[in-house]
This record gives structure tokens, C-alpha cells and sequence, in this order.
DNA sequence: ATCATCTAAAAAGTACGACTAATTTTGACA
DNA sequence: TGTCAAAATTAGTCGTACTTTTTAGATGAT
């Protein structure tokens, strides 16, 4: 979504997750045409997209009331961008990466009965690439590698719920450089493991994708944790 | 969403979901119109809202495309009913099955750690309950029982991503009694589960709760792959 | 005084027409 | 044949008029 409208959406959007308006608050759409300088027909698109995501409720005679963020759909694109946006990055950092770590073993495991040879030979490809990036301490050029490696075992999976979390995973895992929240070079355990994973994935041992993958979302996990101790206490 | 806004969305995303239109295949609004017997306003109020779920791109000159299904939302409550409502149903079923087991064990490895005194003497209760029910055969207050059981473990997880999938769980849980994917009495061994994962959520003890929860979600998995060999084989 | 019922007002919902803007196609010209 | 300009096409935006639903308030009867 773009132009004017896409642009009244992201404001008002945004301006409901930062909280600039409570939970509850009704709004009226004139008013809201007003504030976002747009014509009613706009807002009515930009109210229609926001009810579709939770975030609003609209009755005749009542007006625009902001939902509960507990009605809010927490996996849409859109809504996880604005909420990494603002103030509650770390705690949608947080959420995210504790979905990551569910997800990723399992689909693995999922990856070992399903991928295709072409997917496999991706994935070793990739975990060599990692392996030379990480030796020579490159790492924007890890993190490239990481994400793709990542995305493939997703793809790998064959479910869809699961292929759609990759922007989910890249955006942990670029949070997690950009917070300085891994070593400044990689561990060479991790690395080892994200070969382990490729092996396993390649020969079809679930078992075995599905513990080295473990491993690796329970290290980012406690990297994270260490994080947020270090934030709040 | 309601009225005959709702209704034009409803139809023309089932249409999508459903297949009726091929992927990259180019919508005209004012064929659109015409064809949901509605006014070029309100067909644009439903673009907008597919848009936000992936399902169509609009383009000035060009026109209103259907995007490849890789590119929807797969989170999206609407597509996901759209989607059970549809052919794809047990693939749809399978997907939701998969991320399930996925999830449920890590939330109860998080609900051990967060869950309040309330939540644990809810859980306690709901898994008592879970056992009369059991006993007296009564399988659909089992099943209540059940969703209400695995709502409760989510919410107590603490984290909005895990919390939202409840309706997933619960529509999981359903399609296996309505699809009669699991044993005319429930099985002795998930009942006792289902007490252990209470337990060890109210003693704080996040490997038990972890390593009971997946011990359910497993036998689901392995109901739900059964009855799919049985359909193509 | 209280309750039911009717009425009026308020707000979103819908439709329509006019115009704008962007993009692709076409065709003329070098 | 290539380039650039004009035309055609389609979504985007706006404003207005009207409809429908829902709530609040007034009115009236018991």
C-alpha cells in the first residue's frame, strides 16, 4: 500500500501502537480526516485495513474505538514493523525471538523428511559460507549468510505457516547484531552447529536436525535473556 | 467486519482462497463492481483490506492482481477460515497441526517460568475436569475442556504471539473430533499428560511441563499423519 | 416515579460523479 | 530502429448526497 493512503495508514496505525490513543478511545472520522488531511473516503480505507488487523472496532451511531492490543493479530507484517518502530522494541524482540525458538527445531525436523536435494545442496552451501565469513571475522557478511540459511531451512519445511516466519527470524537476527547482543565474532559452536543442522537436514535424520537446530535458538535465547536482565535489573 | 462491505470481501477473498481466480490473474475495480453488485467505493474498501493480507496488488494502468499464495498472510484469521472453509482443508489442518506442536511446548516451558497463582489453579482445575469428562465419556465437554486447557497454558506463556494461536489450537482441536482423527474415548495417557503438564507449570518446573506438552502434541501429529495416509493412500 | 415507546439526532455505510495521477502503450518522427 | 511525446487506461482521491443503524432523549401512560 502506497501514496496518500498507505501514508494515512502507517500515521494513524503507528500512532495506535505507540499508544497515542488509549485503549477504548472512540474516534470520529471526521476528525480523524482532518488530522491525517485527508478526505473521509481515505480514512474509510485506512479504518477498513486497521478493523482487519484488530486494532479498531467501527459501529454506526458509536464511532472508531481502539481495541485491546490483546485483539490485535500480533503476526501481521505490518503491525510487527510498527511495534519494532517503537517504544516496545525489546519486548517484541523478545516475543519474536521466543517464537523463533519454538518454531525453528521443528522445522527442521520437518526439513529433514521434505527438503529436495536442490534445497540441500543449498543449505551446505550456505553453511560453508558461514564457515569462511565467520573465520574471517566479516560479519555483515555472516549475517547475510545466517538469515539465508535460516530462510532456507524454513522454505525447506514446507509448511506455510512456518516459510512465512522467515522475515520474523531475519529481523531477530539482524535485532541481535544491531543490539550488539552476540559476541563480535561468532561462536564457533554456533557455527558448528548450523553445519550439524545442513548435515542432518541432507541425510534426513529429523532427530538429529531437530537437536542441533535446539541448540542454536537456546544459545540466542540465553543471549537475549542476558540482554533484557542487563536493561531492567 | 459487517454489512455488505464484510459480505463483498468475504466473497471475493473466498473466491481467491478457493482458486477461482489464478494467481496472477488481473482484476479490473469497476468489473469487480459489477460483479459483487456493489459501488467502485466499497470494492475498493475490500482491495484495500486484501491488499493488507497480501492476497492482491494494486497498480495504476494496470489493474488489481492476484499475488502467488506464498505471498498471503498464513497468520491472518480471516485467510486461515477462508482456508478451512475451502478444498485445502486438511492441508490447512495439517499446517495448523504442525505449528501446534510446535508451539505448545515452548509455552509451556514459558508459562512454568511466568504463569501467576491464578493461572496455575486454573490450570489445575480445567485438568481435573478434563478427567471426569474423560471418564464419563462425555467427548464434547471433553473437548471444551480441552481447548479451554490449552487457551489457558498459552495465555499463561505471557507472550501475544503464542497467546494469539489459541483460536489455531482450538480449531486443531476441533477438526480432530470432527474429523473423528482420534479415539472414540479419550486416551488414558493424554489425560495423564494433560495433569502433568498442570503440575509441573505449577511447580515451576519448565522441562517436565515441556517434555508432558510434547508428548500430547506428538500424538496428535501422529493422529493427524495417519488419517492423511489414509486420504491419498 | 417508573417504565415503555416513540422520535430525533448522530455517526458510519453506501453510492455516484468528477477529477487527478501514474503508467503503459502507441505511434510519429528523427 | 530507436527515442520521445501523446494518448489511453486504470487506480487514486475528493466532495456531496443520501441511507441505515444505533443511541439518547423526550413523551406519555400506568
Amino acid at each position: 500500500m502506497q501514496g496518500i493512503s498507505g501514508d494515512a495508514l502507517d500515521r494513524l496505525g503507528g500512532a495506535i501502537v505507540t499508544g497515542a490513543y488509549s485503549r477504548g478511545q472512540v474516534l470520529r472520522s471526521e476528525e480523524l480526516a482532518e488530522w491525517l488531511g485527508v478526505s473521509r473516503t481515505v480514512v474509510r480505507e485506512v479504518v477498513r485495513v486497521l478493523e482487519s488487523m484488530g486494532m479498531v472496532a467501527a459501529r454506526r451511531r458509536v464511532g472508531i474505538t481502539v481495541q485491546p492490543s490483546a485483539n490485535w493479530d500480533a503476526y501481521n507484517p505490518q503491525l510487527i514493523r510498527w511495534r519494532l518502530a517503537g517504544d516496545g522494541r525489546l519486548d517484541q524482540l523478545r516475543s519474536l525471538a521466543e517464537l523463533r525458538g519454538a518454531i525453528e527445531p521443528m522445522a527442521a525436523r520437518l526439513a529433514a523428511q521434505r527438503a529436495t536435494a536442490e534445497q540441500c545442496g543449498e543449505l551446505i552451501g550456505v553453511a560453508m559460507r558461514m564457515v569462511s565469513t565467520a573465520k574471517s571475522r566479516d560479519l555483515t557478511a555472516f549475517l547475510a549468510h545466517d538469515i539465508d540459511f535460516h530462510r532456507t531451512v524454513l522454505a525447506a519445511s514446507n509448511n506455510p505457516m512456518f516459510q512465512q516466519l522467515h522475515e520474523v527470524v531475519a529481523e531477530v537476527l539482524s535485532g541481535r547484531t544491531h543490539y550488539h547482543l552476540m559476541p563480535d565474532e561468532p561462536l564457533p559452536d554456533a557455527v558448528r552447529w548450523h553445519t550439524e543442522v545442513a548435515e542432518a537436514i541432507s541425510c534426513g535424520e529429523a532427530d538429529r536436525a531437530e537437536r542441533a537446530m535446539t541448540a542454536i535458538a537456546d544459545q540466542a535465547l540465553i543471549e537475549m535473556t542476558d540482554l533484557l536482565a542487563g536493561q531492567t535489573g
